[in-house]
Formats: C-alpha cells, sequence, structure tokens
RNA sequence: GUGACCGUAGCUCAGGUGGUUAGAGCGCCAGGUUGUGGCCCUGGAGGUCGGGGGUUCAAGUCCCCUCGGUCACCCCA
C-alpha cells in the first residue's frame, strides 16, 4: 500500500485494541506505569528533553566515527543551525544537566525518560525508525554503587513486567589513559593480518580498533582468540571499580556474565559497560545497554567532567521479550461501567444531562451519538463491555426512573434519576 | 546501504498450467423481536487484485520497472 494515508517507513501507529503489542495503545499505559512505578521505588525523577537537538551535541557526545552519527542521523539544516532528530537520550540528558546547573543541586542526580528517538536505519524485527527508549542516569557519582543500581533498576523493570530469562553481560572498558593504550596493542598484534580483515575493520584498525572486538566475522573472532586481552590493560583503578561493582551485584543476587569481547558503540563509555540480552525476539537481540560514561560531560564542552552511569532500554523490544515470556497482555480496549440508551428526542435531550452528572459521579460513561435502534443501541452497550445499560424513553421520563439493565446477568430494575449515580456507583467501584 | 521472501475486501486468506459479473471466514451495518445485547438465521455495504509499463484476442494469474511490508546482514534500543 502507499499513498497519503501511510506512516512513512519504519514507523507506526499506536492504536486501541490491537493485537499486536508493540503497536496496542492499551499495552504502552501499562509498560509506561510499571516502568514509572520502579523508577519511582528507586527514587529517579523524570527528565523530558527536545525531540531536536544541535546536531553538534550529538556528533560530538555520541563520536563522529560511530555509525549511528555517521550514516543513521535523520538531521537538517534550518538557516544557519543543523539539528538532528535525537537518535538517544544520554547526550541531551548531559546537556540538560550542564545547561540548567543541575550538579547545584543536592546529593547525585538521578533522572529517567521515556520517549521517542530516531535512527535511519533498514527496520526489521525490533528495530524501527522512529523507536522509543526508557532509561536512567545517575549523575555525579563515581562510586561503583552508583554502577549497581543504575543495573538494579534496569533489571527491576523487566523483573516487574514479568521478562525473566535475561543475560546481563558486563565488561570492564577503563579510562581514558588505559583506552588507548590497548588500542596500540591491539592494532600492534591485527596489522600483520590486515588483508584477512573485512574492509570494516581494516577501517576501524585506525579510528576505533575497540570495535573490532565485537565482530561477528568467524575468521575474525578466530583471530581474535590471539589478541592482547583488554583487561590486562585495564588500569588499576578502573580494575577495583569493575571488581567492587561485581560484589556489590552478587550481593544484591543479581546473576552476570563476563564478557570480554562486550563493547559498546558509542564513543562515550569508560570502565562499566553492560547488555541486558534476550534470545527469542529475533536477531536483535539486546534488550538494554548502558555503562559508565566518565567523558561525556567534557567531550560535548564542559570545563569539569562529570562521572555517570546509566542505561537505555528499548521500549519495542521490551514488548516482543514480554510476547515471548507470556507476560500477561493489557489487551482490548477499557470496558465502560455505563452505556446510555435513549429512543426519541427528548429522551436524548435528557440522556445526554445524565451522561456528565455520571460522569461527575466519577463512572465511564459513553452513549450512541446517533438515533439507532434500541437494539442497536444494546449492542453497541455490549460491545463496549458495559456492566449495565441505562434506559431512557419516553415511559422512563414520565414516570422519572429509568431502566438499569445489569449485562452480565441481564436482569433489570428501575431507579429513580436522582438515585442513578448512586446507585451505579456503589455497584461499580 | 545490501540481500531474500511477500503485496487479492477493515482483518486472515482462497483464487491448478492466463479465459465469462473476483470469492470465503471473521468484522462492520441492518432485519428476524415497531422498547432490549451476547447465540442463531437472513440480507447489505465494502475490492484502483500495491502502482506503472509490456506480452496476449484475453492478465489477479506471465515479463520488466517501481513503491510498500516482513525478515536478515551491517549495527544497535
Amino acid at each position: 500500500m502507499t499513498g497519503p494515508f501511510k506512516t512513512i517507513e519504519g514507523t507506526y501507529d499506536v492504536l486501541p485494541g490491537s493485537k499486536n503489542r508493540v503497536t496496542c495503545s492499551e499495552a504502552w499505559q501499562h509498560a509506561e506505569r510499571e516502568i514509572r512505578a520502579v523508577m519511582y521505588r528507586f527514587a529517579f525523577e523524570e527528565i523530558r528533553t527536545p525531540i531536536l537537538e544541535p546536531t553538534s551535541l550529538i556528533a560530538r557526545g555520541i563520536g563522529q566515527l560511530t555509525d549511528i552519527v555517521s550514516k543513521e542521523m535523520f538531521s537538517f539544516e534550518r538557516g544557519r543551525t543543523s539539528y538532528v532528530m535525537r537518535p538517544e537520550l544520554t547526550a541531551p540528558i548531559v546537556r540538560a544537566y550542564l545547561q540548567h546547573h543541575l550538579a547545584q543541586r543536592p546529593g547525585q542526580q538521578r533522572l529517567f525518560y521515556m520517549g521517542p528517538c530516531f535512527r535511519a536505519e533498514r527496520p526489521q524485527k525490533g528495530r524501527y525508525r522512529q523507536f522509543h527508549q526508557f532509561g536512567a542516569e545517575i549523575l555525579g557519582a563515581d562510586d561503583a554503587r552508583a554502577d549497581a543500581e543504575i543495573i538494579a533498576v534496569m533489571m527491576a523493570v523487566y523483573e516487574a513486567l514479568g521478562v525473566g530469562k535475561v543475560t546481563l553481560r558486563l565488561n570492564t572498558l577503563g579510562n581514558s589513559e588505559s583506552r588507548p593504550r590497548y588500542y596500540e596493542a591491539l592494532k600492534a598484534y591485527l596489522v600483520p593480518y590486515a588483508d584477512q580483515l573485512t574492509t570494516t575493520s581494516r577501517e576501524r584498525l585506525d579510528r576505533n580498533p575497540l570495535r573490532i572486538l565485537d565482530t561477528k566475522v568467524a575468521h575474525e573472532r578466530d583471530l581474535l582468540h590471539g589478541a592482547p586481552r583488554l583487561i590486562d590493560f585495564v588500569d588499576e583503578e578502573s580494575r577495583t571499580h569493575f571488581e567492587i561493582l561485581k560484589e556489590l551485584l552478587q550481593d544484591l543476587g543479581l546473576p552476570y556474565v563476563e564478557d570480554p569481547f562486550l563493547v559498546r558503540g558509542l564513543d562515550y563509555y569508560t570502565r562499566t559497560a553492560f547488555e541486558l540480552e534476550h534470545y527469542g525476539i529475533g536477531a536483535q537481540s539486546a534488550l538494554a545497554g548502558g555503562g559508565r560514561y566518565d567523558l561525556l560531560a567534557t567531550l560535548v564542552g564542559s570545563r569539569q567532567s562529570v562521572p555517570a552511569v546509566g542505561f537505555a532500554a528499548g521500549m519495542e523490544r521490551l514488548f516482543l521479550a514480554m510476547d515471548d515470556a507470556g507476560s500477561v497482555s493489557q489487551s482490548g480496549t477499557m470496558p465502560v461501567d455505563v452505556w446510555l440508551i435513549s429512543l426519541g428526542k427528548k429522551a436524548e435531550r435528557n440522556a445526554f444531562k445524565l451522561l456528565q452528572v455520571l460522569r461527575a459521579a466519577g463512572l465511564r460513561v459513553c452513549c450512541d451519538l446517533g438515533s439507532r435502534s434500541m437494539k442497536a443501541q444494546m449492542r453497541l452497550a455490549n460491545r463496549a463491555g458495559a456492566r449495565y445499560a441505562v434506559i431512557i424513553a419516553d415511559r422512563e421520563l414520565e414516570t422519572g426512573a429509568a431502566q438499569v439493565k445489569d449485562m452480565a446477568s441481564g436482569t433489570q430494575t428501575t431507579q429513580p434519576f436522582e438515585a442513578l449515580a448512586k446507585y451505579l456507583v456503589t455497584r461499580t467501584s
């Protein structure tokens, strides 16, 4: 299908009552509610930043050479300014933290977010051009407990939404001094084998050798078995930071696997890097990822460095994992408490006023806005999942009492108009 | 950016080797009950067969192009 009534490639509408979790508004509301609840329990506060950011922030923060910045950004010029549709939220949050001097607020800043992000990739299962992330950041703390807190909230969200069977992979990348030393060693090892490397890996050799570590090409993986190990180059402080983090995770009963080849695709990570995986949701198995990014603030131009950790997770992948885990879905449209049925113009007018009275009493109430037959209105009441149907026609107007039908049992009673709200409220709460 | 598969009613899909007015189930609307839902019965609305071009007496069916969808690579949430 093509034409004007069509969402653009890699985007989708979220509709009420959709059988597909990703496109079902009730499923989104449920997930968002649970995520918020977990975040509040861990004492994180919400931050919302613009979807549009200056290109320079993203380019400097995430790194000019990353895939995201080099080929996946939706960006455009407007006058003398270059804008991007944010591809992630960590850099924007650091920007907000610096712009609004959030360091002046007491203690560490514990922030969470939810919202759309954009990357110009070819869509596939669990990957969209407009996708949605939620995540949390702790800014202003270099203690390993901050790393553990971040991992703990992240795990708690999946726990709360019924997603078990997740794998937490963990690694340390070292600090800004040890990383370059490892680059050199890895480069020195790989250069003699340059002719055996793929073109992309050969390009990375110069610019970002770390990225070669997460290659999936079989013979490159074999080659890497003999390569110098990242952990051997990691500085003493980063190493103890990593050891403490692992102990903390053990204390919290959070299982993890160490993965010396885990490298993240963004330049700003230092020390801790982690990924949460779930198999059974397609090729894109990463539910969430994150790590420590002590360098990011200075990368975007801050004179002072800001120690920080965070995680980012994909909503769409969360939904896929919930499907795979057989998590109870919040499917189907939300039923109404009461459906008002009226026959005749006069009754319609009266019923319309009654709608507001019942709503003011806290009931979810609706009626047909046409002039259908009793049968048709009854059918609508049924489809809307109404607990009660209230019938008003000339006869009821004369006697001053409405017919109230319990839709489940089919029994019908007569209630004076003045008593209606109270009657229905006590029966639906 | 590359590759594979797919594209017929709102949805899920039938439509052997090209041949009369393109079908079903579900959904929607209405009637069967002139004031009563769910079940059942009956009827109705709804289709540029993704789009364009070509082959042919004849194309939903064959060929080419194009657009979209899905999945995968790359990479990542």
